[in-house]
DNA sequence: TAGAAATCAATAATCATTATCGATTTGGGT
DNA sequence: ACCCAAATCGATAATGATTATTGATTTCTA
């Protein structure tokens, strides 16, 4: 990997915020954590970084909830269940399935991602 | 065919294009297709009849694929590839994809439904 | 230290989706 | 058929998330 510039504080506060919760946020939620500690910073700077992240695929959105797009900063591939009523995205790291793959790779399709979503009520809405 | 005769023909069009298509197509596409039919058709209508299906549990939807929530009628159990380049959703029928069972009830969680989504290039952007 | 590049805040623009509202259509009872 | 209430609709405004723009400020580099 080609050695990369420092990046600025606000920058390593927006990624550290993003690695540093396991609630799957939001940019908005990013907003809000950030804004303790920079209370100048523009919701833009938030999308801005979150893309330039995206980008370099050290986070990843896992869905859209209610209209926004949440954003994980775990890269080991794992999966996820989503709280219809509450919006809660949970970890799950428990994956049988990377003997399947193989079965697309014949017809041509070049999987770069797997994105297992299990959907229904959390522990804390059923 | 997929008509309900309680339905009005504007929405029974709408039910059968969503119904009589392989693309998972989103609210636009559906809105450009019924316009041939049904010129004076709103695409406020198109999201009304969508959300009324979704509550019927009679469609639902795959993914937001570049802003855009994309729509699938069929409501057996099955997977899909989605290109990351040209954004095409492609069905995936395969038992050993659909058999995950779940490992969360222990817990709490109240699994509903289940989505497993390969993101790559298809078999004509690779 | 200066000049260039990166980064930012503020704000406007965009785009998908939802809400509103008055008009039109539909369907059941007479 | 006719009436009326409910369902449905088109047009349009409002909302809300995301993106683009711009000019200022900070950071890097030579």
């Amino acid at each position: 990997m080609n050695k990369r510039k420092n990046f600025s504080n606000k920058r390593n506060a927006i990624l550290n915020t993003i690695c540093n919760t396991d609630c799957h946020p939001s940019a908005k939620w990013i907003y809000n954590k950030i804004k303790d500690k920079y209370p100048d910073i523009s919701l833009g700077t938030i999308y801005r970084n979150i893309a330039l992240f995206k980008e370099e695929g050290i986070v990843r959105t896992v869905a859209t909830v209610n209209g926004e797009e949440r954003i994980d900063g775990k890269t080991e591939p794992h999966s996820h269940f989503i709280c219809t009523k509450c919006g809660s995205i949970y970890d799950i790291f428990n994956e049988e399935l990377t003997a399947v793959d193989s079965i697309l790779c014949d017809e041509g399709f070049k999987i770069e991602s797997k994105c297992i979503t299990y959907y229904g009520k959390c522990n804390k809405c059923s």
